[in-house]
RNA sequence: GGGCGAUUAGCUCAGUUGGUUAGAGCGCUUGCUUUACACGCAAGAGGCCAGAGGUUCGAGUCCUCUAUCGCCCACCA
């Protein structure tokens, strides 16, 4: 049996996303949906996706932003709007070589005993085999992006992209070689940029050293945390206008264990109420400490190997780890009487962001952005409004981000990446390449030296680079950079060229991506037409890592702006605001949860709530509460397909007649609730739009208008609600599309089978149109009147449970209409069923009433609702309830007269406001006269 | 040391140009096999919107201060 020919009766009870959701996915992207139409006309939406490390499993986080990008990108779509989202991966230096290592050393292999062409090789492999679980989950989460373009960071294009951008900058002057302190991480043995770093608040010691003067009588104490970093010390420094020191000054003092001699300067950097008011000075290992060691032209001493080991400047402690150094030296230290003092002391320490292992700063050569010149422009888009970041207090969080951002280190010391593009000469630059080998090859004999002299001893460059851990080229070599790799060297001739050996920090192409996904540098098509992107959907945690460096970049790059709008995400966290985390056992797995409550239900609950830039909580209630609603959609359209095929009466259905009031009533509601979702996609208050939206299907159309006009269908009564029950159900499915995407679909495709050909639906609904507002369908007066029917069925109701009458006892009930709903007596049937109120008997106002003191009595706004019950209502109970609305209506008319009476509030409020309250204040007015009258007969 | 966010019903959260008697979901209480849905229906309880000042005709919403929690940035050795 095919789809269209099951019956609405066979229709399922329940929702079953996993029959459905695969089978839509493909419908979809066979119908070639997600491709953009490109239209020159029109303006089109693009969001560039982005890109999920390559290796990496699908979490939250991700499903978070897939969400919230299939929710703009389905919208736009349907708006009409040639529509892009580009997704792709990242190749994640770092990360993935860390992954992939560690797999290597479940085999007992090591990088470097595979060298560094075997080695990208395996990582290949690995990318080959998990490089596109992301993409099979993201498919999974319903997100209807472009595959065809679908980008990895290391393809062609992005790739000459990279290359590109570093000769470009490059000739400008923006990418340099220094010799800086860096954060060096001896794990994942590379320099880090400032932001790869993560200070954590530690409990330490401050050690208070004593360093005897030369002249033999006294010392100075200088307090430090790091007293293993003594042996890198080039001198000691006061603060020029600290009087206890003012006798050093010029002075020399030895240091302790080595007996070197340091000069003793004075650095405004010392601040004399810290410590001893003495700092020791290591340029080597400090950034302070390098700054200083500068400006006053000390010597720099680098104590330590690269894997954090000491080396030969350490003299008796070479060989040792940097922290059982440290405690060699307290104990030498205190043998020597030089330990003055220990201090217990709380600083910030910095580690690994990826290994977490304690980050040593070290002077390293490494290639450097230069970024004060690429932070105005990138601060000025911002400021006027160029680039607009949602929500806006993050403007100015990034802005003070710029004001003091540093230069950025970009050269990483790793194999999986893009490969800086920079050539040396081996003829002209043969003694300024280091070739540093591991510890374990000094048995065979292979030390480390320059590329001339090891090469002068029969090794060739691949033997060198094969076996080498680090090479490192001195500055005066003059790198030879381009975008493609040079046939010979400018200055020589010579064509024994060898490319640099690190790659970049894998940020920097990120920076790239919204352009370098789109074609450039090439004049291309696709670059022409999306860029600059319309959105940039992404966490608040990488503004700096990322979208700082996207609007440097592009700017720099294409003269324009990346993307008009930043988005910015908030967190996902456990239902008690814990951070997810696999040690604490508290992640949800997203592939999990869609299995479990379905994907419309996981995505609705991504959204429920959520507000730009805020974090979220999610729990299972939560998701429960999602399928709960999917499920209600699920079912309301059941009913209305089921009617569907018993009374195909469905004539004018896309723009039906709304004669009777309960139709014209839904419409414009519909009408009012598409009006406000508009607002608030526009906005991107998604949480708010899908609130409106969820909140109009159910408890208006589910709970009112499709139980009102059942008793039309059963009466058989014209005009027939069906062709406006099609109608609103339609324009609901599109307008709850862009948020579950499945179900929406999955009805919609059932509804069009049952609907004539020549309506002309399109294929899909991911196609339709989306709902635009019509205001000419708003209906104030006919919203006020079903207001009023609800109430006075709601009402009745409420006596029938406070006195406890069961739904099988008819309840008599007097509805006394006020002149201006008079003409409601026509929603008799649907009072009479809604309420079970039998016999129903409308009547004017003063018509004679049922005595009192048998009458429970609801005071509405435009009707008093009388239910006689005789044996049944205590006078004195009912009196004192009515006396408590007369006090709260008195008091409400009190604060109305005094407000209106006050000329400063009908002076200065708008007139709309003033003549909302004047309303009220008459309505108020109405109540108390009818509550009064009703006392009036209980007397 | 700077900056940001949160503080609203028992719980989780909305509430975006200041304008009714502050909303939702979950949970709770009561009653319902009402032929779309018990993943449901109906009725209900529950809130000095963290505290104190201020601006305003009017403040959950704007300003100042305070408290608690969380986050980010920063070269206090």
């Amino acid at each position: 049996m095919t789809q269209a020919e099951q019956s609405a009766a066979d229709i399922p009870k329940a929702y079953d996303p996993a029959s459905v959701e695969q089978r839509l996915y493909k419908f979809w992207t066979d119908g070639g949906f997600f491709a953009p139409k490109v239209d020159p006309s029109k303006e089109p939406f693009t969001i560039i996706m982005p890109p999920p490390n390559v290796t990496g499993e699908l979490h939250l986080g991700h499903a978070l932003v897939a969400t919230l990008e299939d929710i703009m990108t389905r919208w736009h779509r349907m708006k009409g709007d040639p529509t892009l989202w580009l997704p792709g991966a990242d190749h994640a230096g770092i990360a993935t070589q860390m992954v992939v290592e560690r797999s290597l050393a479940e085999e007992g292999l090591t990088r470097q005993g595979l060298g560094r062409e075997k080695f990208l090789e395996r990582v290949w492999q690995w990318v080959e085999l998990y490089g596109h679980t992301i993409d099979e989950q993201q498919k999974r989460l319903g997100a209807s992006c472009d595959w065809s373009r679908r980008r990895f960071t290391l393809d062609e294009g992005p790739s000459r992209a990279v290359r590109t951008t570093f000769a470009n900058l490059f000739d400008k002057g923006l990418i340099y070689r220094g010799e800086r302190i860096i954060n060096w991480c001896p794990r994942c043995s590379t320099a880090l940029s400032d932001l790869e770093v993560q200070h954590v608040e530690e409990q330490s010691f401050l050690y208070h050293i004593r360093y005897p003067l030369e002249e033999g009588v006294g010392h100075v104490t200088v307090a430090t945390t790091r007293p293993e970093t003594l042996l890198g010390d080039t001198g000691v420094a006061v603060n020029p206008d600290d009087e206890r020191y003012s006798h050093l000054s010029g002075k020399r003092v030895l240091l302790p264990v080595l007996d070197r001699p340091l000069p003793v300067v004075g650095d405004d950097a010392v601040d004399p109420e810290f410590g001893t008011g003495a700092l020791k000075i290591t340029p080597g290992h400090d950034p302070v400490d390098f700054e200083v060691g500068q400006r006053h032209g000390l010597p720099i001493i680098t104590a330590m190997n690269l894997d954090g080991t000491m080396n030969a400047e350490a003299g008796p402690y070479e060989g040792m780890d940097r922290f059982a150094c440290r405690e060699a030296i307290l104990r030498d230290l205190e043998e020597d009487s030089l330990l003055e003092a220990i201090e217990p002391y709380a600083h910030s320490i910095g580690r690994c962001d990826r290994c977490s292992v304690v980050v040593e700063p070290l002077v390293s050569k490494q290639w450097f952005v230069s970024v004060d010149s690429l932070a105005k422009p990138a601060m000025d888009v911002v400021l006027d409004g160029r680039i607009k970041i949602i929500p806006d207090r993050f403007a100015r969080v990034y802005l003070n981000w710029m004001e003091n951002i540093r230069d950025w280190c970009i050269s990483r010391q790793l194999w999986w990446g893009h490969r800086i593009p920079a050539w040396y000469c081996l003829d002209c630059a043969g003694d300024s390449i280091q070739v540093l080998f591991p510890e374990s090859l000094a048995a065979e004999g292979l030390a480390g030296g320059t590329y001339r002299a090891l090469s002068e001893k029969g090794l060739s460059w691949a033997d060198m680079e094969a076996k080498s851990s680090h090479i490192f080229v001195e500055l005066d070599a003059s790198p030879i950079v381009g975008v493609e790799p040079p046939a010979a060297c400018p200055a020589c001739g010579g064509s024994d060229l060898v490319q640099d050996p690190d790659v970049l920090d894998t940020w920097f192409s990120s920076a790239l991506w919204p352009h370098s996904t789109l074609g450039w540098p090439d004049d291309d098509d696709d670059l022409r037409y999306f860029h600059p992107t319309t959105v940039m959907e992404t966490g608040y945690d990488i503004l700096f890592f990322w979208v700082a460096r996207m609007i440097m970049m592009g700017l720099a790059n294409t003269g324009d702006i990346p993307f008009r709008y930043v988005y910015l995400h908030g967190l996902i966290r456990d239902e008690h605001g814990a951070k997810m985390s696999k040690t604490r056992g508290n992640v949800t797995d997203p592939i999990d949860a869609l299995e479990e409550y379905g994907t419309d239900a996981l995505r609705f609950t991504l959204v429920t709530g959520n507000t730009p830039g805020n974090d979220m909580r999610i729990s299972a209630g939560k998701l429960g509460a999602s399928r709960n609603f999917v499920n209600k959609v699920w079912n309301a359209a059941r009913y209305a397909l089921t009617i569907i095929d018993e009374s195909p009466a469905l004539q004018g259905w896309q723009s039906p007649s709304t004669e009777h009031r309960q139709d014209r009533w839904i419409v414009s509601r519909l009408n009012r609730v598409a009006s406000r979702i508009q607002r608030h996609m526009e906005e991107f208050q998604f949480g708010e739009a899908q609130r409106e939206v969820h909140d109009f299907f159910w408890n208006e159309l589910c709970d009112w208008y499709i139980e009102m006009a059942k008793l039309r269908l059963r009466a058989g009564e014209e005009p027939s609600p069906l062709p406006v029950l099609v109608h609103v159900l339609e324009k609901s499915l599109r307008l709850m599309h862009p948020f579950i995407p499945f179900v929406t679909e999955e009805i919609w495709q059932s509804l069009k089978e049952r609907l004539p050909e020549a309506d002309g639906l399109p294929e899909s609904i991911m196609v339709a149109p989306y709902p635009v507002p019509d205001d000419a369908a708003l209906d104030q007066d006919t919203e006020e009147e079903i207001d009023l029917v609800t109430e006075i069925v709601r009402a009745i109701r409420n006596v029938r449970a406070e006195f406890k009458i069961p739904p099988s006892q008819p309840l008599q009930a007097v509805v006394e209409l006020s002149a201006s709903m008079a003409a409601l007596e026509q929603e008799a049937p649907a009072i009479r069923s809604l309420a079970r109120a039998e016999p129903l008997l409308f009547q004017a106002e003063g018509a004679p009433r049922p005595p009192a003191d048998k009458t429970a009595s609801a005071v509405l706004r435009g009707a008093t609702v009388l239910i006689p019950l005789e044996g049944l209502v205590d006078t004195d109970k009912e009196r004192g309830r009515l006396e408590q609305e007369l006090q709260e209506c008195l008091q409400n008319l009190e604060r109305l007269s005094q407000r209106l009476s006050n000329t400063e509030f009908t002076g200065k409020a708008p007139a709309e406001v003033v003549e909302r309250e004047r309303g009220r204040l008459e309505g108020m007015e109405e109540r108390r006269d009818r509550i009064q009258e009703l006392l009036a007969q209980l007397e």
